[in-house]
DNA sequence: ATAGGGTTAG
């Protein structure tokens, strides 16, 4: 039995030896988390200043280790931990933080528990300023809690801590991504009362909302009151109300206002760039329009307005669906590159997922064959798409060939472990013992994890094949 | 505060 494969392939979690580098960051993580994790649970009263005399340098991983240590009915003081975290001035909470603090509290599922905080810190009289207040707005913005959003806003006063526009864009962003435009122009106007102005962010949060609800007059009307508050319309704004006329299908229209943003009597303010033309471009595919679509590129080139990976991706999906023959492609591809601001690679990776997602498999193989015939480098996604669709196809072997060829060309990508699970599954159960190995090997040189059930599966298949070279093979090495 | 198809690492 291949020990040492299975304890090498095994997922990280259930390894013994970790790297010696990794053991020693992982070490100091630990401890500080350790200490800090302490502190929180046999505390009595007043968590944030036990916390700090701690004294404990943070970074995100003990932030992590401290959250995941926490057992459900520790969550209110991991919730407390992670504010009183954010408020240092020494560290400053990712996005990516808030999205897995939320994660770990389970804060979507039990929202509530934003409340018995803010309540425990009145409670027990800690200081809160606008920093804290926003940490928790913060958190309810990436939990998509509107009602709590506006529930912590009202919490403001008890604090003695005054709403900035900041607090108040946030919740009116929350509501009007929610479709609750009522509220959120209650809001607005409340600003009004309390001495502050809505800015151009608040103005394109309401436009958007606006938009989506298909209210387009109620953007209009907006787009014209920025102006007494001295915000000028910029060009995100106006492309938010310009995605609301294409998706109103008034495509007349849209051009109308394209035309408009083009004029140079804006000051530039107003003026299109690539993801304007990109929503118009879109707009025209959807609707089966695609020979506008492509004046519409035309007339971004003129403007020396860069095509980017979404407009190519957007218009190659275009005439891909229109049914054009190849020609047409090259032709739009050519003129991309030309273009600029997107390559070739892009252009043939985005082509080939398409053609994988409309299923037209054969068209998808030749051009990503094409592909490497013409030493273009596929990208990661298009490489899955290609692998999956051959495993599916329990074309292992050619599948193989192809990684091979992919290896070489040293793409900088990211092809699934399960995808090369599966590989490795189909060449042992085809009896491809030479490839498999090859492919084990490579696989143990990127330090792959795989999934346990894999891993057993393919143990298994091994036996099945009764190759003793292989074995020896992969438990050499 | 910007669209989307899996980017990084946190």
């Amino acid at each position: 039995m291949p020990n040492s494969l299975i304890s090498r392939l095994v997922s990280p979690s259930l390894r013994s030896q970790p790297s010696k580098i990794s053991a020693l960051r992982f070490l100091t993580t630990v401890s500080a988390a350790e200490r800090l994790y302490g502190q929180l649970q046999g505390c009595t009263s007043n968590l944030e200043k036990e916390l700090a005399s701690a004294n404990v340098q943070l970074d995100s991983s003990c932030i992590n280790e401290v959250l995941r240590r926490c057992d459900p009915n520790q969550f209110q003081s991991g919730l407390r931990f992670f504010i009183w975290a954010g408020t240092l001035s020494s560290h400053r909470h990712s996005a990516y933080m808030y999205t897995k603090a939320c994660d770990i509290l389970k804060i979507r599922a039990k929202p509530d528990l934003i409340k018995y905080v803010i309540e425990s810190y009145r409670k027990e009289e800690c200081f809160v300023n606008v920093k804290t207040m926003r940490i928790v707005l913060t958190l309810c913005n990436q939990a998509n809690l509107a009602d709590e959003a506006l529930w912590v806003l009202r919490k403001f006063p008890e604090f003695n801590v005054c709403a900035d526009t900041v607090a108040y864009n946030l919740v009116i962003r929350l509501f009007a991504d929610k479709g609750d435009l009522n509220i959120a122009d209650m809001l607005i106007k409340e600003m009004d009362c309390v001495g502050l102005y809505p800015d151009v962010i608040t103005y394109t949060s309401m436009i958007n909302g606006y938009c989506n609800a298909g209210k387009i007059d109620e953007a209009w009307r907006l787009a014209k009151e920025m102006s007494k508050h001295d915000c000028v319309l910029n060009t995100v704004t106006y492309s938010r109300i310009l995605e609301g006329v294409c998706k109103s299908g008034d495509m007349e229209r849209a051009l109308e206002l394209l035309a408009e943003m083009e004029k140079e009597d804006g000051g530039g303010l107003i003026s299109p760039n690539a993801v304007t033309y990109t929503l118009v471009i879109q707009a025209f595919c959807e609707k089966r329009r695609v020979e506008e679509a492509l004046l519409v590129l035309d007339r971004m080139g003129n403007r020396g307005c860069m095509p980017n990976r979404v407009t190519a991706c957007v218009l190659i999906q275009g005439v891909l669906e229109n049914d054009e023959d190849v020609k047409a492609l090259s032709k739009l591809i050519d003129k991309l590159v030309k273009l600029g601001g997107v390559s070739l690679s892009e252009c043939f990776s985005s082509a080939t997922v398409s053609l994988i997602r409309m299923k037209r498999w054969e068209e998808a193989e030749k051009i990503f064959r094409l592909m490497l015939v013409r030493g273009v480098r596929p990208d990661g996604l298009a490489c899955s798409h290609v692998f999956r669709e051959l495993c599916l196809l329990e074309r292992y072997l050619d599948c193989f060939l192809l990684y091979q060829e992919i290896e070489k060309k040293d793409v900088k990508s990211t092809i699934d472990s399960d995808i090369h699970a599966v590989l490795l599954l189909g060449l042992c159960q085809q009896g491809n013992s030479w490839e498999a190995a090859k492919l084990a090997k490579s696989m143990l040189d990127k330090k792959m994890r795989l999934k346990v059930s894999h891993v057993e599966k393919i143990i298994e298949a091994l036996k099945k094949t009764g190759d003793e070279d292989l074995m020896s093979r992969f438990s050499t090495d």
